[in-house]
DNA sequence: CATGAATGAGACTTCATTCAT
DNA sequence: TATGAATGAAGTCTCATTCAT
């Protein structure tokens, strides 16, 4: 079942949507198509599980790096933060461009509009906390706003120029674009 | 012609392009396949004069905006800047979403990415201009940072709350994550 | 309509079968669709039709050269004959092979059927004439068998050596052919 | 596979190439479209490969038979030439024709003129062994005449008279044709 | 008469899913 | 439980033919 998630994630990697078929699938999982419904009802089942999957870690990486903040200040927080996104993305730069295109074909974007607004939640209680010294009228508003900002430029640098992710120039501008927004 | 691109503009937008068919296209404009396949030679080329008449449209009123820019001080140009994105997307918001999500599926993305340099390229200029007063070291770099951001920002309030953009509180929010990223 | 005609034979020849279609006709013709449904009713009568004066004139020239050849020795009437049908085939060898093709896929096959009949039948009497100098038991079977086994060599050498017809060896083959099976 | 291959020489045979499709190929051999697919890549690779086994078939047989002739009379060596050719062509005449029709469809005509060659090649070398006492000046023009008369014959008998195969009279004309031309 | 845009039946092919072995 | 051949709905595209202009 590992297996066939894993194999799914390379054919989507390796061939695009349209190519992944699910005998494709079971040919790199080295198994035969019938097993792979044994596990999943559906090739819709399987994807989403997949990018479920794929957004919970996004998700409780982040999350956990937000529960870590503490007192920190301002700085050292964008700067932890800025630590973690680059980290969740170097690694796999192009799966995650993949599982971001993926997303989209989705019915109903659930599952992204769930994970985004997951982060978007935590992310406004963090400023919430921090409301006074940063001087923000509406929490909650700036968080979408960052968020949205934030994983946007991450997506289509993702796509663009996967390999800027390394760049410390890259990383001073994100780092600055969230500093700034902020005060 | 004209008619069969505005149905395969609101098959997309309401059925999503998994479920956008070439007959379906062809009943909603009222004319036969066969018609259809008389002035596109292909349902990708069909879908790929669409977006590119879309984004050329999208491409030259923000090229237009900032060329009209001229010596305006920062905070007026960000404020012209900002209502051109909203006046833009104001009307349609879901096909402006529909559009985005499209992209991702033709191949190579080349036509967003055409797109996409082409606005970078075009606000890099204004930013080199005005790179003294703004302390810009790199505006190139900066001018990727800023578009990506703002549309990313742009792509998922659409997708996700596209009244959002009537709001005077997100444009205010919008101003400012422009405004304060450059100084 | 002489233009459709003389246009549909050299799509015909020039693009094959498969990829003769009645725009193509029409387009080589210089006129429009439209125009070629006001001579013929159906793209196979206009086939048809091309078939049979093809047939037609290939069938009275030979018919013709077998009327003229009175009390002629046999040698000298193979030899006549032999040079008609080179005489034939010469100009437009391409073309003769196309045609006959074409033949093919015609149903019932009626038309070469009726062609290759008459010619049979015209021959089986010239041979009918000269029956005892060539000790004949059946004109009629000779005529059928000899009609058959040339333009058989014919046709595919009109396939695989066009220009094989200019060759006086290839030339003097089919003399001998015909000339020893009637001994 | 065998079933699919028979119900496409049965379909062919009994509808005609331009009646021949994939849904009625699948229907005869009792199995859905997608079985058909399975087996076969395209519409013309199944054909090719019918066409291709049904020559190989025909091929080896000719080929089989000239190889056993050994230094058999010219009398004796034309005659078991015939009974091969009738023999191959008695069981099936109309198939033999459909096949025939069939070849002149498929691209280039490759196989055909494949098949002709290998059979051409083969009876020129048994005439060459027997140049001298034939008088034959050139061996490998004998062959193509003869073998491109000889099958045309059979060509055509096939489509108009296909009973004809049985009856001595035409075997004998077969016979005299192929003996006198080489005296 | 000529035109050629429109028509739509039908051909080929794909692929998610099932089920007998 | 695993297998993978079989299924068939559905999609894209072609082209002979029609008919309003």
């Amino acid at each position: 079942m590992a297996a066939i998630l894993e194999a799914t994630a390379q054919v989507l990697e390796s061939e695009g949507y349209e190519r992944t078929t699910t005998s494709r699938i079971a040919e790199r999982a080295g198994v035969s198509v019938g097993s792979l419904y044994q596990y999943f009802p559906t090739k819709d089942a399987l994807v989403a599980e997949l990018v479920e999957r794929h957004f919970d870690e996004v998700s409780s990486r982040m999350l956990g790096t937000l529960a870590e903040l503490g007192e920190a200040s301002a700085e050292a927080a964008v700067e932890v933060i800025v630590e973690a996104i680059v980290d969740l993305h170097r690694p796999h730069p192009v799966r995650h461009g993949a599982f971001n295109e993926l997303l989209l074909r989705m019915d109903g974007l659930e599952l992204l509009d769930r994970f985004g607004a997951h982060v978007e939640a935590a992310v406004a209680e963090v400023l919430a906390q921090r409301r006074e010294p940063l001087g923000l009228a509406d929490p909650e508003l700036s968080a979408q706003v960052l968020c949205r900002a934030v994983s946007g430029l991450v997506r289509t640098t993702l796509r663009r120029d996967p390999e800027r992710f390394a760049d410390p120039a890259f990383q001073r501008e994100l780092a600055r674009l969230i500093h700034r927004y902020l005060l």
